[in-house]
DNA sequence: CGCATGTTTGACGATACTCAATGTGTGTGG
DNA sequence: CCACACACATTGAGTATCGTCAAACATGCG
């Protein structure tokens, strides 16, 4: 068997159609037109099925790519001198990820499938070519970057201020609206992350996460069963997460 | 008095001059050759001094420019729902703030002068349109995005699995290597955040950081003298800092 | 079916926070 | 120039939250 760890070597790369994916308004395609869509196609390919654990990148590896997803979830994680890993981000389908190697020339964090996934390999010598010509594509790379120092600035303030209550709350929360703008149900979903990983991401012990879950599922909040979450409360759990209500999008 | 909040505007904006500024190889004219940077000049103008506490912009605030600094000093932080605010970074002359405004069209973090500072107010739609036109400037804003998210990546980690004392090392250590780059002394320089502002950034009470200074000058690790720093053993401090040494840049 | 990995629950303890008082610097006005 | 006020900083004592250790329990895969 071939190493996955590379995707779309592991297969003969299949091109991406930009154009017929269901993603297109939340990835990068976003307000480009027809035309300038197939000539982004034209750059991107398709991975074969990458399964859980499968490497997307590792810390420290040359950057050549940024990746879409397209079905399934990744982790982004930093190795510390210590080894311990901090994970930085969880990522969903038409979320992009590989942007912070732009400047070392290195990835400075590694990237992990969580679940069966097939992702967009998008070499950035092209994309980055591609973006001389077409400024809303450009444009778009910037909002994407944008949006990920802003959600990273959120998680410094959820690590430095939040109690371990309102972090798994918050958590919980972000997870729902991420569901709910994929069309999915934003109270019924399955949780692709080890409460490990969940942990670990929330700057907290395993063991702490685990009794959170129990306690709010007490309180009747949530209903959990393995990696099966149902969101009783939304509204409580709002509450209880200390989010700033004047930051949610609008419908 | 006029209201100083929004630079450039308290007096006639003065055009700035890259191609004379001592900090073109740190901000972003790196890589540009001189007929661009003039071309970067004409929309570029330079405020007139700001002094502490005066603030660049506030979150929510409709984005417009992003801010080069000149001289002087800046943090950015976001406030929560119950009001408390977390500082997301300080920034030195030849950084860039504010593009985290730019996917929303508001800026969704506060920025706030530590010092008597200058800053050069660059006008966003116009670099945006010269980034179509010079792929090198293009190249420059991506970059200082991409370092900017892997510099946040790197405070989640701090955050998450640093204990105190690793967290001020860590602090010290950074600072120490910026001013470094400057063409300051990396051992002697001038905290211009307070104690409450250092506390906050890392996520730790005013009482604990207080106590780790003196700890780390008992120790002799530092000299501290009010907001004046003296590292004795960069060495040590390192050591106790919990930092990947292969992170470190080439002198 | 059994081992391995992941999860839950309990008891205990440490790190860092809160509260409180004292000490130090800085700027203002008499 | 000094005295006062105010913000900032240091130091101490007590405590709470969350982490560590440990064991039982569930889940899933070969």
């Amino acid at each position: 068997m071939d190493d996955s760890s590379t995707p779309g070597r592991s297969r003969p790369a299949q091109q991406a159609h930009c154009n017929s994916c269901s993603l297109s308004t939340l990835c990068l395609p976003v307000s480009l037109d027809l035309t300038d869509i197939d000539r982004l196609d034209t750059i991107i390919s398709k991975s074969s099925p990458l399964k859980k654990g499968d490497q997307l990148f590792d810390q420290g590896q040359p950057f050549g790519s940024i990746f879409a997803i397209r079905a399934g979830s990744v982790k982004t994680y930093s190795v510390t001198a210590d080894g311990d890993e901090q994970i930085t981000g969880f990522y969903f389908p038409g979320e992009l990820i590989g942007l912070s190697g732009m400047d070392s020339g290195q990835y400075p964090n590694a990237a992990q499938v969580l679940e069966t996934t097939t992702v967009c390999d998008i070499p950035f010598a092209r994309l980055d070519d591609l973006a001389g010509e077409l400024p809303e594509l450009r444009r778009q790379i910037m909002r994407t970057m944008s949006r990920e120092i802003r959600d990273d600035q959120q998680m410094l303030l959820l690590l430095s201020k939040k109690t371990a209550e309102q972090r798994l709350a918050t958590f919980l929360i972000r997870l729902s609206e991420r569901f709910r703008i994929r069309g999915y149900s934003r109270t019924r979903f399955r949780l692709s992350m080890s409460r490990n990983e969940i942990a670990n991401y929330l700057g907290l012990a395993i063991e702490t996460v685990s009794r959170l879950f129990t306690r709010f599922q007490k309180g009747g909040l949530i209903q959990v069963e393995g990696k099966e979450i149902d969101i009783l409360d939304l509204q409580q759990l709002y509450l209880q997460s200390g989010e700033c209500p004047s930051l949610r999008q609008a419908p």
